[in-house]
Parts: C-alpha cells; sequence; structure tokens
DNA sequence: AGACGTAATTATGAATTCATAATTCAGTCA
DNA sequence: TGACTGAATTATGAATTCATAATTACGTCT
C-alpha cells in the first residue's frame, strides 16, 4: 500500500486548471467566450487567486487568450492554427507508433485489441460518442506504450486542440470508414510488431483525418 | 539601479515567465536549487502574486518543479527525461526542415547562409560561445521559416530542455567536426530544395548529437 | 431618436493579509 | 555528545483588499 497517495492532494491551481480545461474541452466554455472570473469562483467555492493562476496556465497551453486589462477569453479554434496542429500531431502519433510497438507489452496490445473491438462495434452500432471515445483510448493506449513522458505530454496538448475541432465539422460516413479501415491496418502492424509499418501508417492516418477536415470544413463553407 | 521601470510593458506575470525562464537556462538558477521566492519578489520589485503566477506557467513547462507546501525547485536535468527529449525534438525538426525548404524565401536563405558561414568561422577559430550562438540561430531559422507557430511553440519548449543539457557534458572535438560536417550537407539539400532530404539530415542531426550525448554522459561516469 | 460625454459600476491586476504547514532552533534527557 | 521534543520562526497557499482600467448607465445636446 502507498502510504503517501493518500495524503496527496492536489493544490487548488493544478485542480483548477484540470476542470477549467474540462470545460473548455467539452464546449461548455465555448470559444470566443469571456472567463466568467467572478462566477467560477463562486460555483467551485475558491478565490480569484488560484483561478487566476490556474487561467495563466491554460495560457500558456494555449487553450484561453489573456487580454490585458480585459481578462480572460476562450481560444478560437481557428482554421490556421488546426492546420498547424496537424502536421505536428502526425509525426508525433508516428514516433508514438514507433515506440509503442517496441515497448508494449502483451497486456497493454490486449487493452488495445479491447479497444479496438469496442470501436469497430461502435462504428457497426453508429454509436459516435462511443466511437470517439474507443478511437481516443486507442491512440492515448499508443502514446502511453511509447513510455515517453514528454512525447506524451506534447502529444496530450496537440491532441486536446484537434479534439476540439470537432464542434467545426462533422465526422463524414466515408471518412469514418476509412478512419475503420486504417485502424485495422494498424492492428495488422501491431501484432506483428512491425514499428516502422506501424508508425507510417498511424502518421498517415492523421493526414487523413486532417485532409478529411479540411474538405468538411470547405464543404460546410461552400454550402 | 530600479528594476522596476524596465517591468512594465507586458503583465507584469508574463514578463516575470521571460526573466526567470532566462534565471533557468542562463544556469543562474540551478537545477535542484530551491527558488527563492522571497529574494525574487525583492530583486525583481514585485509581490508574490505575479512572481507565483509566472512559477506556475515555469512549472507547465516543465522548467521547476512545484512541491505541495515545499515551494518550487528548478527541474533536474535527468538523464531519463533527455533521452525522452531527443527522439520529440528530431521529429520536430525534421518536420520543420521538410516545411522550411518549401517556405523559406531568398531573404531567409540568406539569412541562414550567413549564420551558417559565422558558424563555420567559430568552428575554425574553435569559438564554442559564438559556434552555439550561431547554430541556434540555423536552429530557430529553420523552424520559423516553417511559418507553423505550433510547430515553433513545441519546439521552443524541448529545445529549451536540449539547450540545458550542456552543463551535463561537454562537446567533443570530433562531435564538433562531425556537426559540422552535417551542417554543410543541411545546406546542400537547402540551396537544392530537397525538402525531403533536408528534413532527413535534420532529424539524423539531432539523433546524431543525442548519440553523442549519451557516449559523453557515459564517459563522465566511468572515467 | 441618436450621438456624445461623464458619472457610476464592475472587472482586472497586483499588493497585502491571514491561516497553516514546514523548518529551525533551543532545551532536555539518555 | 547526540538524538529527541516542542516552541519560535519562516515559508507557503489562498483569501482579501486596494488602485486602476474598462464597461455600463445615465443625462445632455443636437
Amino acid at each position: 500500500m502507498n502510504l503517501n497517495q493518500s495524503i496527496q492532494r492536489k493544490s487548488l491551481h493544478e485542480e483548477l486548471v484540470e476542470r477549467l480545461r474540462t470545460l473548455v474541452m467539452e464546449d461548455a466554455l465555448k470559444p470566443g467566450e469571456k472567463v466568467p472570473e467572478k462566477d467560477l469562483c463562486e460555483s467551485f467555492g475558491v478565490s480569484r487567486t488560484p483561478l487566476r493562476e490556474a487561467l495563466k496556465v491554460l495560457a500558456s497551453e494555449g487553450l484561453i487568450i489573456l487580454q490585458a486589462n480585459r481578462g480572460a477569453r476562450v481560444a478560437e479554434v481557428t482554421r490556421e492554427e488546426t492546420e498547424n496542429t496537424f502536421p505536428v500531431l502526425a509525426v508525433l502519433e508516428e514516433l508514438a507508433g514507433k515506440l509503442a510497438c517496441a515497448r508494449l507489452d502483451a497486456t497493454g496490445i490486449a487493452y488495445i485489441e479491447e479497444r479496438h473491438a469496442a470501436m469497430v462495434a461502435a462504428y457497426a452500432a453508429q454509436d459516435r460518442a462511443t466511437y470517439f471515445q474507443a478511437n481516443q483510448d486507442i491512440h492515448k493506449a499508443f502514446v502511453l506504450g511509447a513510455q515517453n513522458e514528454v512525447l506524451a505530454a506534447h502529444h496530450k496538448n496537440l491532441a486536446m486542440r484537434v479534439h476540439r475541432t470537432r464542434f467545426m465539422v462533422n465526422l463524414s460516413e466515408a471518412r469514418w470508414a476509412q478512419a475503420i479501415e486504417e485502424h485495422e491496418q494498424m492492428m495488422e502492424k501491431l501484432r506483428a510488431r512491425d514499428a516502422e509499418g506501424l508508425g507510417a501508417l498511424m502518421k498517415t492516418h492523421m493526414m487523413n483525418k486532417f485532409a478529411a477536415f479540411l474538405r468538411a470544413l470547405d464543404a460546410a463553407h461552400t454550402g
């Protein structure tokens, strides 16, 4: 038993960083919206000091924007920023795939197999929410499997940004089918412990997602 | 001297983030050392509130470590963390090289040519400080030339970590010569606008630096 | 009515205060 | 002497206060 763990409680600002991040990610605080400092303090039952500390951290992550003497706003999810994010995330996923393939143990692979099956089932049932969750679990498992904290930290930040784009466009049926197919191929490479192959596929997978995003965005603009 | 006066352009905490970051990067605050909150407040002429906000941001960047009820310490530059950092930085440099090759204009290339010449001259003169600076300028120019803010932000963070390792090991003559040779090859690819080639070289360049780092570290341990 | 200017209100950035946890330092006793 | 105890001191985390900038509300004038 780890006695430390029971004692460890996070500082207020750390707790607030996580909760505010969740609010932004879940779209409870919408892009461009002003962050209501006073209201949040009241609903969290804390003073402004730790809340403002949390806002500074979130700003350094790029999730919110601080304006001098005008408080904080939730960062917009712009096309330009998203276009910049995908290629960076793609090369991190490629690296994660390569490393995970070499470092994942049987338990880790079994977990990914399970989540993959759940994802395919969700696709069959056309259950978007469950699909998204299983998909996220898989990508996160690859990153954790890479056993590289630095990679994990940077991946987390970029994945958040991409995750937020889900409110800009919706997943087309064609892209959904393609994504499932790509995941099937990834699983084959993983089973064969083909690190280079898996890495390449994961990069391509992300760039295909990028291309689909751009198509959907242009279609939304045109249509 | 009035330190107050120079601190006005940005918000206090932003200014402090930069100045504290410099202190850590320049080794004025040494790894493992306690961050003297009170002293820093006095020398900067600010209260604890903005200083502590800055510390939270620096902690999220991984430059300092916050311990509950025990204040802040400068993060150690560990072997493990450095081993995790190099491969991630390598793939970002690869991406930067590819993008910069496609996006740099004549002025940008001329600037890199100039810094390259300065770097080679510094090597000939065995002037380490000038060499390091020119080297940094070149890598930064490639990243800026990639015209990708997201890439630039993440690269900056990783480059800082690697930069701090210069106090762990010293540049061997053999590695220095090799690095110069690699840079010469990079310039050739850039002149030929060979994006894939430049990207590959920049990745290899970083991984060779990594290998040299590990050798130097092991030699220091053994010897 | 609508634009303009000014006072009232509110929000923000930063300093200060306060409660508590950690550390230091005497004093005690084996 | 040296380990231990507990009070004094200091540092830390968070709430509160304060000065000022921004916003809103209101009245005036055209």
